[in-house]
DNA sequence: TGTCCACTTTAGAATTGTTCTAATCTACTT
DNA sequence: AAGTAGATTAGAACAATTCTAAAGTGGACA
């Protein structure tokens, strides 16, 4: 795909999904929206949809690819999962538990069992076991 | 702190949690285990714990630090928390919903949210507010 | 008790995912 | 059509973590 592939009705529909959201409409944010928007729930990384980009023939860095997944992200048109080993908290309790964080102070306080339970879960796919849940409240400062 | 400061009935007891996790009993080791489990549960981070080392006039290597943790970890000594910005996955579905990661694969599979679903949630402390709610359930491939 | 070997630790380089910087470009307003 | 705020770019910088290869050490066993 290249941007001149798109019908102007694709075009009309996604540009009007940017503006909604308060961004302006170019050329790489269209290509990138029809790609993620363009056909039922996806889940991508910056990795995987640079790669997607790179073979529909579409040149957009990988800054922008960032820059991009970003507002889509703050604007409320993505929404984002932590999962990978990176940044971990290590914490000397290892009963079963969750963690309230604060995103402004990068501080993790346990929040005890009984306080969040998940009410059920569902099965594991088959083939696969069960490794963990894990449950994050993230916090932010109130407004003054 | 440094290690001779700790009592031989500190030893005995760090030393004998080491071993009970199937590891060596070494300087460093009984060093950073009194420090996370000397007192009560404990977060931390690779850096954090770092830091708190040099302070109690021990020298250890970061390498050995995450070495440690990751020890720590496996044998079930720790848990472990992911929390930051680093290694996101952006998920076109914004609806409240939560997912499984399969962690060889590096891949997500969304839940709808009537599969899992929190009994109650805990009131977030006076002074923040509630940014976002993240289940995360770890599958692993099952042994064949 | 001394020797040996597998396991540990180390410093520093390498890797990975992400963000920053400063220059260039472009969508939109007038 | 020109000006400007915002977008894009290549590449450098950064931060957290892991790797590498060499030196050190615990503890089994003679």
């Amino acid at each position: 795909m290249n941007f001149d592939a798109l019908t102007p009705e694709q075009i009309d529909r996604l540009s009007g999904k940017l503006r909604a959201a308060g961004l302006r409409s170019t050329r790489p944010r269209l290509a990138l929206a029809h790609l993620l928007f363009g056909a039922g729930n996806r889940h991508v990384t910056a990795e995987t949809l640079h790669e997607e980009a790179r073979n529909a023939g579409l040149s957009v860095s990988q800054a922008t690819i960032y820059n991009t997944l970003n507002q889509f992200l703050s604007a409320g048109l993505l929404s984002e999962v932590i999962v990978d080993h990176a940044r971990s908290y290590f914490d000397t309790n290892v009963t079963d538990h969750h963690h309230f964080f604060i995103e402004d102070e990068t501080r993790l306080i346990d929040i005890p069992l009984d306080e969040v339970a998940l009410s059920s879960l569902p099965n594991a796919p088959s083939g696969y076991d069960l490794a963990g849940v894990d449950v994050v409240i993230r916090l932010l400062k109130a407004p003054a």
